[in-house]
DNA sequence: TGCCAGGCCCTCTTTAGGGCCTT
């Protein structure tokens, strides 16, 4: 199975179009429901970062002004990132700066996005609730890290995801759940997921 | 000065409103 990338970033607020930006970045490759590789950068986007982000996540102004450029940071995620199909927990949001941030270093941000929290509500509904931290413990995942560090959250992602992977093997009889299945599975209703899973089972038996 | 996202999903819905999820 080709590899998936699993993205978090940490931001100086919740949307680029409001004027925030990125101030760290990690990537997970995710192959075969295994850590293949890693990156992670904090990144100076000649912001300022505001106290309610620093003591959500402990960064820092001092620690984004110590930081590389944010062009050069996100040259190197393109490029660490390749064509690899792309996850995040909440996707709008990482895929909405992964575009701002690659747009503003010149360069083109062409990868599919699949969507952690939209998965997770057609195969988990019974989970309390869909934020990340809490479907890490739903599912006795380990909490990886420091919580809302962009690795640590990506790590979190990456073994969810995972742990999806696995479920829509052994549990639906999914044989080869990859990105454009994913992609198909959250983008169908809620009501339809039952339907579409059989469908998906069925196409697997020999 | 005051305000500030947006896509998805549910329901006391569809001529709408409110909560979730991310920082």
């Amino acid at each position: 199975m080709s590899p998936i990338a699993v993205i978090d970033f940490e931001t100086t607020g919740i949307s680029p179009d409001q004027g925030a930006r990125a101030t760290e970045v990690a990537i997970v490759l995710l192959e075969g429901g295994r850590v293949v590789d890693r990156f992670q950068s904090l990144m100076n986007a000649g912001t300022w970062v505001p106290p309610f982000i620093t003591q959500l996540t402990g960064i820092t102004n001092a620690m984004v002004q110590a930081a590389p450029a944010a062009a050069s940071v996100m040259a190197e995620a393109a490029r660490f990132v390749g064509s690899a199909p792309m996850v995040a927990h909440n996707a709008a949001f990482d895929r909405k700066f992964w575009q701002a941030e690659l747009a503003l270093a010149g360069l083109p941000a062409a990868q599919p996005f699949a969507c952690t929290v939209l998965l997770s509500r057609r195969l988990y509904p019974q989970a309390p609730n869909h934020q990340l931290g809490v479907l890490v413990d739903y599912h006795g995942l380990p909490r990886t890290g420091q919580a809302h560090r962009a690795l640590a959250d990506a790590e979190m992602a990456a073994a969810l995801l995972a742990r999806m992977q696995h479920d829509l093997r052994t549990r639906w009889g999914v044989a080869a759940p990859d990105h454009d299945l994913l992609v198909q599975l959250q983008r169908c209703t809620k009501a339809a997921v039952p339907t579409l899973l059989a469908q998906l089972a069925a196409a697997a038996q020999p």
